[in-house]
DNA sequence: GAAAAGATGT
């Protein structure tokens, strides 16, 4: 713990001609806002005869704007009692910096000064906050010499300081050892085991409540709906609903919130809105609960009517409007809406800014990137972590792999996310070389990778053909980390093996995995089989995708493909049919492109852009040019009912070849021209990218659904293996 | 004199 600041009294009002009353000073006090105005108030009790008045002091600690200022007061006072100490360290736990009242209880230890079993409670409250398992364990045993301990409130306030630092075993033992519990005690440790998601504990311990005939309350419920919409448990959900309805028990509008949310959070969006159409009126929780529903489930239309109906919106109503635009992929919107924020001159906090971030991320504008990089600093949030962290995968999804590079170097605390990031990074970019170099530095500067961290590196491995490499980092994963893998590892190790054509492999993966393989593993083998021309595996990967996924358009499009190639007309008209009547085709291809501080889209085959003539007229240029050096149209990834010349057609007109063609006419000052597409790239544009970067001696960079492509003279950064 | 709950983010 560091020194704490002293105090500076400012002795500016000299202009009094008597002391005032304490009473007087004590209501000057209350209604005192600026820190200046508030030290000239301390100044004159200072000077006064009343700087020995308890209340007087108290409410000095209590009242200034500034924590370390009042910290700064505790610490000159000669001998603080209890009464003095106690309520400050209150207030302490409950403010902004909870962390403070462990200086306020270090300089009562070391001077000896008493302490008495009131100040425990705000003490273990402030470890819970900030998870200070060090100071709370401390405290425990100061308490215990102390003969605190048996305390009932003692020991509920150590449980919820085991809790809040995740230590549910040690939380327990306080439980088990208490003699007397109330609905607190109970609550607190059923919302424990809640918050692991432990829900079987959870509700043995709430029947066990039952029958020691405390009768639940609605505190318990909100935690219990809380937790199962966080883990996304709709069955216990539910089952606290009925419990709640044939119990009779009042549901007040805490309560409905956190139903709503529950059902919300789970996707069953119905339910949902049935419960929030019963609400008047409708808080404003209750309804951002209702947007960030909606707009996690793919409804983001139908969280922005919700949103637009909401008298009063606030900076989290805000956000989740901006974050639910951002993933639901239109980070232009999301854009715009912080756009309307700002000329509100309402200030966005930080989690606001991680969400635009992100969206920016999503749109993969660099310009875009660099204004919010900008914005971000000017307004203090540069020193924060998340916010860094956050622009590190902004800058690697914008293209800027230097800039992510950057942020990273000028950070001056890290911790995994901020590793993996830059891991993710290079991944992204093809350079499995500096994400596996950076995966061992992380280890060298003792931060612990996750099972995040390991699909990241996995994804590189994969990506780069280092198969070797690829399988020894998923066994000390394993082996010596002891992370049991979940489905997007065995998903990358289908893919480094299928990619590198061991398909053997690939299958004995998808045999052997203790999880049942799911639409990622079989989508992974799938695509390996697609690159491999491996029909018969293919056909079966796609079929086993298509009974968890009847509706997948890449499955159904390489079914119909291999039908095609086979001849079994009949399967492919059957095929067809099922994709007509189901409404299903292959996502629209749609690319954006950045010029002159504008963003530009392109669907396929799209005429609606105001160059669109021109735009046109180069692609025939530019397809004349190439074939000079050999180019032929390339039509293996088209849908299959067309005819071969269509096909040509419909390939040549993909989006990225008009944003590009729409580049070349117009960014001549820009060496580089960047893409953003929302698919893979096609074979076909893959070397027709290549071409251009040589033949136009243009640099671009295109970035696809998982992955960046950096063409230069005729040559793309992921060596054509993607 | 004391301890617990609902919405946003990497």
């Amino acid at each position: 713990m560091s020194a704490v600041p002293q105090p500076t009294i400012s002795l500016a009002s000299r202009n009094f001609k008597s002391l005032p009353a304490p009473k007087t000073l004590l209501k000057t006090l209350s209604s005192s806002h600026s820190l200046t105005h508030f030290k000239q108030i301390h100044a004159q009790i200072l000077r006064s005869n009343h700087s020995h008045s308890h209340s007087l002091i108290l409410k000095l600690l209590l009242s200034s704007p500034s924590l370390t200022y009042s910290l700064s007061i505790f610490f000159h006072l000669p001998h603080p009692l209890p009464s003095i100490s106690t309520p400050f360290l209150r207030h302490l736990s409950r403010s902004s910096k909870p962390e403070l009242a462990f200086f306020v209880y270090q300089r009562l230890r070391n001077e000896g000064i008493r302490i008495d079993r009131f100040a425990f409670p705000p003490l273990l409250k402030a470890a819970a906050t900030v998870g200070g398992l060090a100071e709370g364990k401390e405290i425990h045993g100061f308490g215990f010499k102390s003969g605190f301990d048996s305390d009932p409130f003692v020991q509920t306030g150590l449980m919820a300081m085991y809790l809040g630092c995740g230590r549910l075993l040690e939380a327990r033992l306080v439980f088990d050892k208490m003699s007397y519990r109330d609905i607190v005690t109970w609550s607190i440790m059923i919302d424990g085991y809640c918050q692991s998601g432990l829900f079987d504990d959870a509700l043995e311990l709430f029947e066990e409540m039952k029958s020691a005939n405390i009768e639940a309350d609605k505190f318990i419920f909100s935690s219990f709906l809380s937790a199962c919409g966080r883990a996304g448990n709709l069955d216990y959900g539910k089952a606290i609903h009925d419990y709640i309805i044939q119990n009779d028990l009042v549901v007040d509008a805490h309560l409905r919130s956190a139903l709503v949310t529950m059902y919300a959070s789970c996707g069953c969006m119905d339910m949902a809105q049935q419960l929030f159409d019963q609400m008047t009126p409708k808080n404003l929780v209750v309804s951002t609960a209702m947007v960030s529903g909606y707009s996690r489930h793919g409804r983001v239309e139908d969280a922005r009517l919700i949103f637009d109906q909401m008298l009063e919106k606030d900076l989290v109503s805000w956000s989740a409007m901006i974050s639910g635009y951002a993933e639901s992929d239109q980070p232009q919107e999301a854009l715009r809406l912080f756009n309307e924020l700002e000329v509100l001159g309402i200030r966005p906090d930080q989690v606001t800014m991680l969400s635009v971030i992100s969206a920016c991320a999503r749109l993969g504008v660099l310009d875009k990137a660099k204004w919010i990089h900008l914005f971000v600093d000017k307004n203090g949030f540069g020193g924060a972590l998340p916010i860094n962290n956050a622009l590190i995968d902004m800058y690697a999804k914008c293209g800027s792999l230097e800039r992510a590079r950057g942020v990273f170097e000028k950070m001056t605390r890290r911790n995994v996310i901020s590793w993996t990031s830059m891991i993710n990074a290079f991944a992204m970019h093809g350079d499995a070389n500096n994400a596996l170099i950076f995966f061992h530095k992380m280890k060298e500067a003792h931060i612990e990778p996750n099972g995040i961290t390991f699909v990241g590196v996995l994804y590189a491995c994969s990506h780069a053909g280092l198969v070797e490499e690829g399988k020894k980092i998923f066994t000390s994963m394993i082996n010596e980390y002891k992370i049991t893998p979940k489905h997007e590892h065995y998903g990358c190790m289908v893919d480094l093996f299928g990619r590198a054509n061991l398909l053997r492999e690939a299958v004995e993966i998808v045999e052997t995995m203790p999880l049942s393989p799911n639409v990622v593993i079989w989508g992974s083998l799938m695509a390996a089989c697609q690159i491999h021309g491996e029909t018969e595996l293919g056909e079966f990967a796609a079929k086993r995708l298509l009974e968890l996924e009847p509706d997948h358009d890449g499955a159904l499009v390489l079914l119909s493909n291999i039908y095609a190639k086979e001849r079994k007309w009949q399967d492919v008209g059957e095929l067809r049919q099922l994709m007509k009547e189901r409404g299903i085709s292959k996502e629209k291809g749609c690319s954006r492109i950045e010029l002159n501080n504008e963003v530009h889209e392109f669907l396929v085959a799209d005429r609606n852009h105001k160059q669109a003539d021109e735009i046109y007229d180069k692609l025939d240029e530019v397809v004349n040019q190439l074939k000079l050096v050999g180019y032929a149209p390339n039509t293996g990834s088209v849908l299959v009912d067309l005819e071969e010349e269509e096909k040509r057609e419909v390939v040549l007109w993909h989006s990225e070849k008009l944003a590009l063609c729409y580049g070349l006419i117009n960014g001549r000052k820009d060496p580089c021209i960047r893409i953003v597409k929302n698919l893979r790239v096609c074979e076909d544009c893959h070397t027709f990218m290549k071409l251009v970067s040589k033949v136009y001696g243009r640099e671009i960079v295109v970035r696809d659904r998982t992955r960046f492509h950096h063409y230069r003279d005729g040559v793309c950064s992921c060596k054509d293996y993607w």
